[in-house]
DNA sequence: GACAAAAACGAACGTTCGTACTATTTTTAT
DNA sequence: ATAAAAATAGTACGAACGTTCGTTTTTGTC
């Protein structure tokens, strides 16, 4: 039995860009059923509940995510050159999605919440933050970084620049917000060499 | 005629607050008449409509937010001193509310709907980051930053620095977060003198 | 092609949403 | 004190919410 699988794919891939434009909490059972053109009743068996419809398409994301921008930065040259891979990658796959990152959106949706998407959100945010220090200390064993660097510093400092970024490409519109970005990032950089 | 005007500050802060935690979206007519105990027809009179109850929490918020951030950080002395009273005040500020900064919420929540409640999110933001901008043209002039130092970029670099704070701080609870954010800001500085 | 399992459907549940209209009460000005 | 005005409450509305249930359609296996 594959087409209960494919259908789910398709559910969540279309919640994951409603999500991204709207909000977890805007993705109703019943606009999201409506724009796929199924029953509000036959997609809710997929889940039993919105809460895991929403959990379910942050795992979904996560996956993509990590396929698409984790995965191939851990490909190239460790260093600068697979930070750089990764912002890059990370800003890539913002702009494959209609609205912007569901987990800048969601994490700020869900700050003040509790409940089962908060504790995701929250554990999926501590593993991203994870692998910016990860990345951050492989800069420092081959040399980019001075050796005394702070690189749980760095991780903030690096996930600043990512939510200034969304914010002002999203919010703002601002063209110019690729090359504010840029700037930044190679000062970010070269305060930590 | 000055019943009416008290009630609806008594709203508005509720409402605020309630913004705050929860969106601006999921403060709904209902449940802000409830909290402060009165009907949901008389709270909608003062109104007409939703969308002019989340503009008028906005512009409550805005209220509050020049008088306890902004206009203080402009009567200290102008350069670095006032640009560490505005982070100073900000936080503080964020301190007040039970939730998060409204305007990172609902700037993240409407950046990719349509109507007035974004456009005034818009003018606000890019109001706020003239700010910004401005506070840094008054460093350079006073000789704390040198002379060719690209302000705009500055009020980027500032408010990523903010947002990562916000979210460091909200979603993760981290208690090291106002550490990172100032050790980040003393490097910002740096970057600009 | 028969048959069981899986998947999707349609209708209805009780609740809440925003809004509209009409009383009724409370406040203000004379 | 009283009339006008303002503020609040009450009631009702159609639509949408998440969820449940029983039925029908589709699917994979023998």
């Amino acid at each position: 039995m594959t087409k209960g699988a494919d259908t789910k794919q398709i559910i969540l891939q279309t919640g994951l860009d409603m999500a991204s434009r709207l909000g977890l909490e805007s993705v109703t059972i019943g606009s999201l059923a409506a724009s796929i053109g199924m029953s509000k009743s036959g997609l809710f068996a997929h889940f039993q509940s919105k809460e895991n419809l929403q959990v379910e398409i942050l795992k979904f994301a996560e996956q993509e995510f990590v396929a698409s921008v984790v995965v191939p930065a851990l490909r190239t040259t460790a260093g600068i050159p697979r930070i750089k891979a990764l912002v890059r990658n990370w800003i890539g796959w913002g702009a494959k999605l209609t609205g912007g990152c569901i987990f800048v959106t969601a994490g700020t949706e869900f700050s003040d919440r509790t409940g089962r998407v908060r504790d995701y959100l929250l554990h999926q945010q501590q593993m991203w933050i994870d692998t910016l220090r990860r990345i951050a200390e492989s800069a420092v064993r081959v040399g980019d970084f001075r050796s005394d660097a702070d690189c749980e510093q760095f991780a903030f400092d690096l996930y600043s620049l990512i939510l200034g970024f969304h914010f002002y490409h999203r919010l703002l519109r601002d063209s110019e917000t690729v090359q504010r970005q840029q700037a930044a990032l190679e000062k970010l950089l070269d305060n930590y060499r």
